[in-house]
DNA sequence: CGATAGATTGATACTGCTCAATATGGGTGG
DNA sequence: CCACCCATATTGAGCAGTATCAATCTATCG
């Protein structure tokens, strides 16, 4: 797909899913000096504590957001697919509140976070996008308080998993039935606040029941219904239409 | 102080608090339609799935945005304090996706959301403000994930004792050593993704150990670097310098 | 002065954790 | 092309932290 080669189609892209660009903005866009960077495995693009100074879009690869306890524990806030924007609050806070690491090999489009911050300043309705964008980010976060906080193993993981294909799908990654999972049973289990043993335990689960089929890193969704019911996911705080 | 009765006051405090605003902006501020309403202690501001057509300012009291699981049980997601922003959401996204309750009696200040948002499209410095407060909301929402999925009981509660004397600092609303916790102990489950039974036999491990003393609903913080080491509380992720 | 919401206490149950061992499979160097 | 190696996945057994359930106590308020 041209999106994921392209750095300014994939940016285009992903601010037409949030708002209407007008020929201004697009040209505004296309002259950014955006440059393109590849990332193994494991690499850290931010570390929390670090000045913020550039803005990225993911082209193509996984991405997850993190933050540390003092003991060392992970929790994993959230996970990124192809077209997130990664680094929208490094445009008005000074400090990195979290990490940034790479789960598979990332292609990745960046800019210094000023250059975009200008872009935002010359083009509203860029800017109302991004705004739009961070927002929606804050929802997704609040569902994942909830998921963490007040539901059980298996709630929890079925309602990653929805969330995840769901995700993709909007995305335009695919359909929502059958995808790859690109994250670890670790990455599961520090995103859904368990162990990995206790992730492990409740994919067979759910394997058991029917309602996912999994082959590798494979996920096939053999009833969609039930896992939503299993993880009481509902959509909305997705924000999908404007 | 003025600034509790004040609507307009309160509202440039606020933004104050996130850019330097300059007379254009403020008059454009004292130009607003708010009108300030009372509501009583348990009141619903907002409903999940509510068309979100207001936007809201605290006067005075004390609020929390909440959601629920499909079985019923609560998941606080953040407490608010007068002088907080209730609804900046609602300038770009159609429906609410999450509740908004009073906790105690409240003043709030409100105007129509298209009214606000033509403000910020007229304002670009108030935009930025809003769309700041909003990036730091996200950044409290991550901090709360974290504290949810990978703490235990009693550092969560040191947690979220730490970051609400904060908070309440940060807004001129008294001394962090001594301050009444307006919400309940059930409150504070809801918030901690614990039971009401065993936060309040953390609040007595807290007590017991000389870390806070509690008289009725208020605290006293008796040992403020043992609190916030209890906690793993490090303040920076509410960003509190611009 | 009762009514009621909230706080406190005790006893017991259970979900998910810990620790430790084993299996799998994809990648790599010889 | 094969054997080894490492990360990851899987399994089992026992334990711990919180939940649950059910009283009782205490303020506050009409």
């Amino acid at each position: 797909m041209s999106t994921r080669r392209n750095p300014y189609g994939a940016l285009v892209a992903k601010l037409e899913r949030l708002t209407t660009l007008d020929d201004a903005d697009r040209a505004a866009i296309q002259a950014l000096p955006l440059r393109v960077s590849i990332y193994p495995a494991g690499y850290f693009l931010v570390r929390e504590s670090d000045t913020t100074e550039d803005c990225r879009i993911l082209l193509s690869g996984y991405v997850c957001r993190h933050k540390l306890t003092g003991d060392g524990s992970r929790q994993i806030v959230s996970f990124h697919i192809p077209g997130d924007l990664l680094d929208l609050q490094h445009l008005l806070l000074r400090c990195a509140d979290h990490n940034i690491q790479t789960i598979t090999e990332a292609a990745v489009a960046w800019a210094p976070a000023v250059t975009i911050k200008a872009l935002a300043d010359a083009r509203p309705r860029i800017a109302e996008a991004m705004w739009r964008d961070t927002l929606i980010e804050a929802s997704i976060f609040r569902e994942r308080v909830l998921n963490v906080g007040r539901r059980d193993a298996k709630s929890r993981v079925a309602h990653m998993l929805c969330e995840f294909a769901v995700r993709c799908e909007i995305a335009g990654l695919g359909t929502m039935t059958s995808f790859d999972l690109p994250m670890t049973q670790e990455h599961i289990a520090d995103a859904t606040g368990l162990t990995p043993v206790h992730v492990n335990r409740t994919l067979q689960m759910l394997g058991a029941e029917g309602i996912i089929e999994r082959e590798r890193r494979r996920i096939t969704i053999a009833d969609w219904q039930r896992l939503r019911d299993a993880g009481g996911f509902d959509p909305a705080y997705l924000h999908p239409a404007t």
